[in-house]
DNA sequence: CCCTATGTTCCCAA
DNA sequence: CTTGGGAACATAGG
């Protein structure tokens, strides 16, 4: 669930939170993440964003390396309160503490050193039309994998994937060789258009999407066609499609996605 | 019991 | 070497 959007909204929030103060205490939940005590009095100088990955630079040197992965969550609580389950990292600081929660354990938390990971070019602001056509002449697979792929683009996963494709008026199974200038052009126009609307929404609570204020996203209410298989298409009332493309689901309108 | 799920990485085959 | 398909990771929910 996280992507680009949710992400990023982490990231402003976390930057608002933490930055200039001093990390107390670590405490390591999952035998699966390191022990991180080494970061321990010392103090947050920057919180950024690189494709999915949040960067927690500190003034020791160390930069932390946070991907969330499927169901991973930060959550801020000021007030000394209940843990909440499926807590793997707690990081402590002077005004409040940060949860780590992550039901299926996919969250990965590193060092800097296995950084930077292969990460294309960031979708805001727009591409340049002539990378993508660079990358995808020859490549015979569908558009829609070919945009969930980290190292063509940063950031984008399955729901804004299907809603980008569907702005651009392009289908998922379209081989991405096939596209033509104009397409490439209104592809990553819609890619801008979505993606900055997401963030200004906080992202998509579909399911267990939180900000860091434990609050839901609002870009659930804008899908135009993921998860709304059988409903009609918002632009030309046809019947919005489900299927499968590279093992996960896939919507789209078969009638003005050509 | 079965199937599905938001992401990534690894293995393998063409 | 590149590309693409599928399984694996760990768990919850319908």
């Amino acid at each position: 669930m996280p992507e680009l959007p949710e992400v990023e909204t982490l990231c402003r929030q976390l930057r608002k939170t933490i930055v200039g103060h001093t990390l107390l205490n670590t405490r390591t939940l999952d035998e699966k993440l390191e022990n991180f005590s080494e970061l321990e009095n010392h103090q947050v100088i920057s919180v950024t964003r690189r494709g999915k990955n949040l960067l927690l630079s500190f003034d020791n040197g160390r930069v932390l390396v946070i991907h969330l992965r499927m169901t991973g969550r930060l959550l801020w609580q000021e007030e000394n309160g209940a843990t909440p389950n499926y807590t793997r990292f707690i990081m402590t600081f002077p005004h409040g503490r940060i949860f780590f929660i992550d039901p299926r354990r996919f969250m990965t938390i590193t060092w800097e050193r296995t950084f930077p990971v292969q990460c294309g070019p960031e979708p805001l602001p727009r591409i340049d039309p002539a990378y993508m056509t660079g990358r995808g002449k020859n490549r015979k697979g569908p558009i829609k994998t070919f945009l969930l792929d980290q190292t063509v683009i940063a950031g984008i996963s399955n729901i804004y994937a299907c809603e980008i494709l569907h702005l651009a008026e392009i289908a998922p199974m379209r081989p991405v060789c096939s596209l033509d200038a104009q397409q490439w052009q209104r592809l990553l126009s819609a890619a801008d258009a979505i993606l900055n609307k997401a963030v200004k929404c906080r992202g998509t609570s579909i399911s267990d999407w939180r900000d860091f204020n434990g609050q839901k996203g609002t870009f659930q209410n804008e899908l135009r066609v993921y998860g709304r298989d059988s409903l009609p298409c918002p632009r030309c009332g046809a019947t919005v499609v489900r299927c499968s493309l590279g093992g996960r689901g896939t919507y789209f309108c078969p009638e003005c996605q050509t």
